[in-house]
Parts: C-alpha cells; structure tokens; sequence
DNA sequence: TGTACATCAGTGAACGCGCGTTCACTGATGTAC
DNA sequence: TGTACATCAGTGAACGCGCGTTCACTGATGTAC
C-alpha cells in the first residue's frame, strides 16, 4: 500500500531508535534483524527499503545512541546547582540505575570493548559523535584551557566507563555497589577544581 | 588411535590457550570452534572429547585469560625500581604496544563490556580470577589498609581498561596516543603516594 | 613372550537452526489524463 | 469529476551460509590372558 509522505522517514527513525537500544543491550552480534523489526510489528523484508545492510545501521545506531545518552548528562548538568555540575554527572553516570540498565545509557560502556572490532567506517562515525559529546560537557571539567579540559573528559567518561563494566560484570551485587560508590568518590575528588 | 596418557590434557591446554587469546581478539561470539580447532590442526569434532560446550570454553578461557595478562603486570612490577612499581604498572598497561594487541592483553579491555551478558556462571569464574589479580596488585597501591588498597586497585585497573577501549575505538591515531598519554599522567599522579 | 581385545582422542559427514539478504508480489493511495 | 495506471513501503517465502553439536567410525597403543 502506498504510505503517507512522512511515513518513510518515521520508520526508519523507529528503527534506529530502537537498533540503538538492542545493540546496546545485546551487543553488534546479539541483534537479529527479525527481531528487531518483529518489535516493531514490521518483517524482516522490509529493512532493506530502509538500510543498505545491518552495518550501516549499527553505524547510525550507535551514533544516535550516543546522541540520546550525552542528552541525559547535559540534562543532569542543567538540573544541577551551580558549581556542582561535575557531582551531578559523576553521580548520573555511576548511578545504580545506569548499571542495571545497559540498553538506555552510555555506548561507550555498553560496547566499548567491541567497537574497537567495528569497520571502520563505523568507528569513524562513532569518532564523531564522541567528539560532540566531549564538546557539550568539557566546559565542567578543571583545566587551564580547551584541550585540556577536553583531555580530563575523555579520562574522566572513559575510566567511568571502565568502573561501570566492571560493576556490570560481576556477580556479587555487594561489590558492584561497592566499585560504583567509590568510583564515584574518586573522580569527583579527582576532578573537582 | 591411542595416544599416550599426558596427550589429552596437554591438547586441552592447547586449546584453553588458543581460545582465551581468540576469544580477547574476536569477542565471544567472533570465534568458531571449527576455526579454533583448525588452527591446532585438528577438527572440530574433537572439541567434544574436551568441553561440554563452547561457553564452557569461554569460562576457562576468559579466566585463563585473567592469569596471563595478572603475569604480565606482576613480571613489569618485578623488574621496576623500588618506588617505581605503580609507574611500571601504568606504563605497561597504557603502552601502545598493549593498545595494538588485545588479543595478548588484559580480558578486561578485550571484552569488558559483553561480560556483562555472559551466563551467571561464567562471571562467577571471572570473579574470582579478576579477585586473584587484585590481590597480587592491590600492595603497590596507596590506601590506609588492605580493603582500600583493594578498592584503588579496582579502581585503576577499571579506569586503564575503559582509556585503552577509547583509544582502540578511535579511528584517528593521533587521539589515540594522546589518549594513552594524558591517562598515563593521570593515573600516576592520581595514586602516587 | 605373544595374541586378542578394549580403549578413546581424533575424524569428517551430517543435522538443525538462526540469520543476513534477495525477490516476486500486494494493494492503498497518488498522479496523469 | 471520474478512470486507468504508477508508485513503493511492507510482506513472507526462499536462498545460502556459518556454526554448534552429534555420531558412527578409525586405528595405534594399552591391557588382559
């Protein structure tokens, strides 16, 4: 049946919505396509209208999911009392609620080690949206100018990233609550003026 | 034919070696038995004589894994001057050289984030080998007693892996050595004394 | 010591399943006349 | 305004491939007698 003008667009923008969640969620190779568009209450056959293959949208995907994620740290900055920015990222970020939920937060943690495996192509994108995110929260963080305060971004959401896989990855809730509080304590400390 | 009676054990071993440098370089779901196999020059009907399934594999391996990487640090802890320990430790894991070969290096970065999805029991057996690798490590760093040397040292190593997984996600080599650089400096000066 | 049999690590064909991708088809709506 | 045709997002069967797992078989050596 032919579809209103819109509609195309529509689809596609719900399924990189929800492939940024699955990938997130399961990892590149955890998602099938059927699935995925079974979610949506569409086939399979239908992607290719959409995708040229499964690579390009887990290159879109991961790059939208970067978007979503650096949305909800710029959002907790703006909530923040003034002077306690770099607080209320830390504590959003090493937050229980984070760790339990992979498919919603930060990419970085959630497909960190398997990027590296990604086409380049892929990474290339994935560079990129990783440099808007460091734009949007490098003005919170300590340094004497841009690219320093650029650098202590990257540590800081990367070695966050670092504690919050550890914290996901072990069986014992104890220490997983244990690693976040005092991760938590660190980079605030490590990172505070 | 018959083989003498240390040749199975020995070929099990062979195989829990291969899998845990194939499984850090590919991720879990990148490696095929029949591929692992052949490269020991044997075939994958084999496999069976030795493990249960492939996650028992994984299990093994990823713990195995834990084993020869904890080595590494504690063979450069080793051979570092006195006082240098924590240097050496740092140095070692953010080297380029560490950054260009997961596959040899620690399980942590290589699949940090998927552990997270492994079966309960498998992350059971990664407990305890990354508990192991702490205890050993944990006397190099600063803290008041023995829990929160444990805690730093938790702290650290999370804080490299997550530095060492953006600098291989990067596309662009220049970021990528300045990535390894600035957590170097950051991680020293962050637990010195 | 010699002989018959048992053992079992390893082989390679086969099975079954999941999944990425392709393709002929559908049919409601847009468009040309 | 009405009619014939074109469009194209979505459908679902089919294809091909990879891969985890199973299984009947092999054959050199160990063991029982």
């Amino acid at each position: 049946m032919r579809y209103p003008s819109k509609h195309k667009q529509e689809t596609r923008e719900r399924i990189v919505h929800a492939a940024s969640r699955h990938f997130r969620g399961r990892g590149g190779k955890g998602v099938a396509i059927s699935d995925l568009m079974g979610k949506l209450d569409l086939t399979h056959g239908g992607f290719y209208r959409h995708f040229g293959s499964k690579e390009q949208l887990l290159a879109e995907a991961v790059a939208k999911g970067f978007e979503e994620s650096a949305k909800r740290f710029t959002d907790a900055v703006e909530t923040a009392p003034s002077g306690g920015e770099l607080r209320a990222i830390v504590e959003t970020y090493l937050s229980l609620e984070h760790c339990a939920n992979p498919a919603d937060g930060c990419p970085l943690a959630a497909l960190g080690s398997e990027i590296a495996r990604y086409p380049r192509a892929v990474r290339v994108k994935i560079d990129r949206a990783m440099r808007e995110h460091v734009d949007k929260i490098a003005r919170f963080l300590p340094g004497r100018n841009k690219s320093e305060r650029e650098r202590n971004c990257l540590i800081l959401f990367s070695g966050m990233a670092g504690a919050l896989n550890v914290a996901r990855a072990t069986a014992d809730p104890g220490l997983r609550k244990s690693i976040l509080q005092s991760a938590k304590e660190f980079y605030i400390k490590a990172f505070s003026e």
